[in-house]
RNA sequence: GCGGUUGUGGCGAAGUGGUUAACGCACCUGAUUGUGGUUCAGGCAUUCGUGGGUUCGAUUCCCAUCAGCCGCCCCA
């Protein structure tokens, strides 16, 4: 049996790809703008990195990492997510000593997750995220969710929705965390099973379970935005106030609970609102993350970033119904009769191509009606055409494809007037 | 990890326990000995995801397995 594609992977095909040319073309424009400049980092880290940084009690450390050990015994793993590394490496090459603070980076590339694929769900997936360390000022916070809003924008998306939440500091969250264990003890035995176990380990979770939602405790839970301390409070009312500014709509979500481990204060996620998307409709998550550079070993530094999954991107064009402005078509498609007019259309093409013209021709020894219909195919604009006859004469027939108009060409001049025709 | 559903040529898609597996699109050839997008004629699956079983006989029935799609958990 033939060799298939690896489960939850897929391969980008020409008609496809250009998609994804265009928006990480975009991306990359954006960044520029913004100032982020990229980074790339491993593929595979060590599995220290990602169980200490995301989080061993999260999902992605649980169950879904591709982990292996190389031929020296080592743990690596292929990345699930990519703060984790950028973090590793900014402190693992001293960024926080950089003349330019905060420091801005961004990144864009397969990451790897060992999960049922689904709808907008993959085992390698490609993610477009940026970060930006060194900065505790909730304007940055508003910076980074405005690039992702933008990007999405400016590709045409209009069916956004943003939610944000604070999980504020270290201290909110203990005190809010308590008070959430204190008011499903009592009574935890009447939701759900996965509550249950939810209970211990990430009491936010039970406030999104969709199974126990009409339960009466549910209303009544203890909300974060009322155990932020002042600090945390006032950073929040900040954000708002900053995104306002920006006519950035956001709907705050009290509930809005981001499933790593090394989220505090900001938490964001941009979510599709378009009909017939399926049942996972975040684009984009993001938050802060305060002491997860110190985490790594390196000086005590605020971060913040988002990761967006091209695939889900594109997913949301397809279901706004956006089509992208794809440039189809070569220039000229050289069709040839006769043996000694193909052997020349070797070293024709060449200077057609050099001279910045598309340029294609036959393979396939293919008789010239077969020739026009692959060009044809191929959107030429024109089709040269070389037999023996123009040969001897040294000319060359054009004939303009959509026109049907066609005339003849002095050979040494065939170059020259696809460059006049450009301007 | 759990559940639902599907698996026939490059693509879409019919079909039946039994001689040669419809049809459409695409593709190739010819009508048109050097000109595309139209028309007409012809060609194009030793084979029905894979493995096993039942049977005189299976693409069709059964089992297993793999894969796709969709959903749950969770996430991008």
């Amino acid at each position: 049996m033939s060799i298939s594609i690896p489960r939850g992977t897929q391969d980008i095909l020409p008609g496809e790809v250009e998609k994804w040319q265009l928006i990480e073309a975009k991306a990359r424009e954006l960044c520029e703008k913004y100032q982020y400049q990229e980074i790339r980092t491993p593929i595979f880290e060590h599995t220290d990195l990602f169980a200490r940084g995301v989080g061993d009690t999260t999902d992605i450390v649980q169950k879904e990492m591709y982990t292996f050990d190389d031929r020296g015994g080592r743990s690596l793993t292929l990345r699930p997510e990519g703060t984790a590394a950028v973090v590793r490496s900014f402190v693992e090459k001293k960024m926080f000593g950089y003349p330019n603070q905060p420091v801005k980076l961004y990144y864009m590339g397969p990451m790897f997750r060992y999960e049922r694929p689904q709808a907008g769900r993959f085992r390698q997936f490609v993610q477009f995220g940026i970060e930006a360390l060194g900065s505790n000022d909730p304007a940055i916070d508003a910076e980074v969710i405005s690039l992702a809003m933008n990007l999405y924008k400016e590709m045409g998306l209009k069916k956004l929705k943003l939610v944000i939440n604070s999980l504020g500091d270290k201290e909110s969250r203990t005190a809010h965390r308590n008070a959430l264990i204190n008011h499903f003890q009592p009574r935890i035995g009447e939701f759900c099973h996965d509550c249950q176990n939810r209970l211990e380990k990430n009491p936010l979770r039970i406030l999104d379970c969709k199974q126990d939602h009409n339960h009466e405790l549910m209303k009544s839970a203890p909300s974060i935005i009322d155990y932020l301390n002042d600090d945390s409070k006032a950073y929040f009312e900040k954000l708002q106030n900053y995104l306002t500014q920006l006519d950035i709509p956001f709907v705050v979500d009290p509930n809005l609970v981001r499933g790593l481990d090394y989220y505090n204060h900001t938490a964001f996620e941009i979510m599709s609102d378009a009909e017939g998307f399926g049942a996972i409709t975040t684009l984009c998550g993001g938050g802060r993350y305060n002491g997860l550079a110190e985490e790594m070993g390196g000086p005590e530094t605020p971060g913040i970033g988002f990761a967006m999954s091209i695939e889900r991107f594109i997913a949301a064009l397809t279901a706004e119904g956006i089509e992208l402005e794809i440039n189809k078509g070569i220039d000229c498609y050289i069709a040839s009769l006769g043996e000694e007019a193909k052997d020349y259309t070797v070293g024709l093409l060449q200077k057609l191509r050099l001279a910045g013209v598309s340029a294609e021709r036959d393979y396939l020894n293919r008789k010239i009606k077969a020739q026009f219909k692959a060009a044809d195919r191929l959107n030429a604009k024109y089709v040269a055409v070389l037999g023996d006859d123009e040969l001897t004469n040294n000319k060359i027939n054009l004939k303009n494809m959509a026109t049907g108009e066609q005339m003849e060409i002095e050979l040494t001049r065939f170059v020259e007037y696809f460059q006049e025709l450009e301007r």
